[in-house]
DNA sequence: TATATCATACGATACTTATCGAAGTATGGA
DNA sequence: TCCATACTTCGATAAGTATCGTATGATATA
């Protein structure tokens, strides 16, 4: 008898290409609607539909309607960092040009995990926060210090209406890349929602894609002590 | 367009309810008949050999041939790593008897992973010997120290026979239920095999359960200065 | 109110694949 | 040499399911 048979459910969603194609669209974090994933898995709509019900069933996806549309988007974080887990495992793409190679290189660097930074830069920063006594490690998830409440204020970030989200605050998230921690969570998302306002950070349409600004090189370098050149050199 | 699109390639292997039931009786990391695995996945030896060409075609399992036996065998530790990641990640099965939960309970305290220990007590004894200055961790693996190969000689490992064997010889193993590193690869495997030798644990018949034998908890109390209790508590 | 758009429901179809019986190959022992 | 055992190959079957055409319901716009 096996421990955990349980491993097909999960699995069997994934198993379809379809499916895959789908839950990899939604992994940007946003709202997708039902024709918009149909057409990115070149599939039809009605069949689009089918799998996205399974999905919803399956409490991988949720769905909000507005007016005519129905918006799809990963259920919660948990999900989002499963299906992390699942992509680092299987194998990387056969790359074939060198316009992809590089795309995967830009996505180690700095992508987003469902709501939050993940990749090299995300782990950079976790890193600096937690060297800089901002954060701590405690257990399988970060506390902020009295210091690190002065830097997240400093940096335009409310803490406390963060903490008052009915979510996990300050998750400590596997980064799959990089094979180690970064800060994911309410804070973590508050980060990044703020980077994309100072505009350090940009997202790009229909990617998990995450480009850093030139602004954004001095904001990194100036608040968290970050030369960019680090990012550029692998390892 | 999706980037890692062949999470597909993997899960389809897994989707199916007879394969995984396979997969996981290969996890105690021995080798195991097709006979034996097809009773196990209550199949008939057709069909088990039918999935086991399916396994070895994608490298999951390799086979060894020994007169008319053939011996099956998870491919190597990467593919033993990945496996329990999945499990891990999987729901737990519905516990159903006292007896099957204290069996959790026993796997989740100390396990085989493949070839080596897993579990609470292997992540505590990796602990131990990275805080007494033995192994240190750079970046994903661990290297031994100097007074690391004093300890490991008196233990009786012969770390250059080790070393010389053509694997990953110090390899920092994600443990998924600690969720934290424990020490795999074939330093990992030689103190498996030592704890074996020595009868401080056992490890049963169609089981990856592992257990502390009364020489054992004396054994890691003296040479780690374990205290056995530590185990039974739950964090 | 009429019409176009978005999404879902239903039914038919075609494709995939897990399963097993029957037969075949290889090996070891009597 | 003959037979039992272990495993694999082949072919047939049955079950599951992804897909799409058609139709229906809901909503926005004109």
């Amino acid at each position: 008898m096996s421990i955990h048979p349980n491993i097909t459910a999960l699995t069997a969603l994934l198993a379809e290409k379809s499916r895959a194609t789908i839950l990899a669209a939604l992994m940007d974090g946003k709202f997708h609607t039902a024709s918009e994933l149909a057409y990115m898995a070149t599939i039809k709509p009605q069949t689009a539909s089918f799998h996205l019900a399974k999905l919803v069933e399956n409490n991988l996806v949720i769905s909000e309607k507005n007016g005519r549309f129905r918006y799809f988007r990963i259920a919660n974080d948990k999900v989002a960092n499963t299906l992390e887990i699942f992509m680092s495992i299987s194998p990387p793409p056969e790359v074939r040009s060198l316009k992809q190679s590089s795309q995967l290189k830009r996505l180690e660097n700095a992508r987003t995990c469902y709501d939050h930074l993940a990749g090299r830069l995300s782990v950079k920063l976790t890193n600096i926060m937690e060297e800089e006594g901002y954060i701590e490690k405690s257990n399988k998830r970060f506390i902020i210090t009295t210091k690190g409440e002065h830097f997240f204020k400093e940096l335009g970030i409310d803490v406390i209406a963060l903490s008052k989200k009915r979510r996990s605050f300050c998750h400590a998230c596997l980064d799959w890349s990089e094979r180690t921690h970064h800060l994911g969570g309410a804070l973590g998302n508050g980060l990044f929602e703020r980077y994309l306002e100072l505009g350090w950070i940009e997202s790009r349409e229909n990617s998990r894609e995450i480009t850093i600004t030139t602004v954004g090189k001095s904001g990194f370098r100036d608040f968290f002590g970050l030369e960019h050149d680090l990012l550029d050199k692998t390892k």
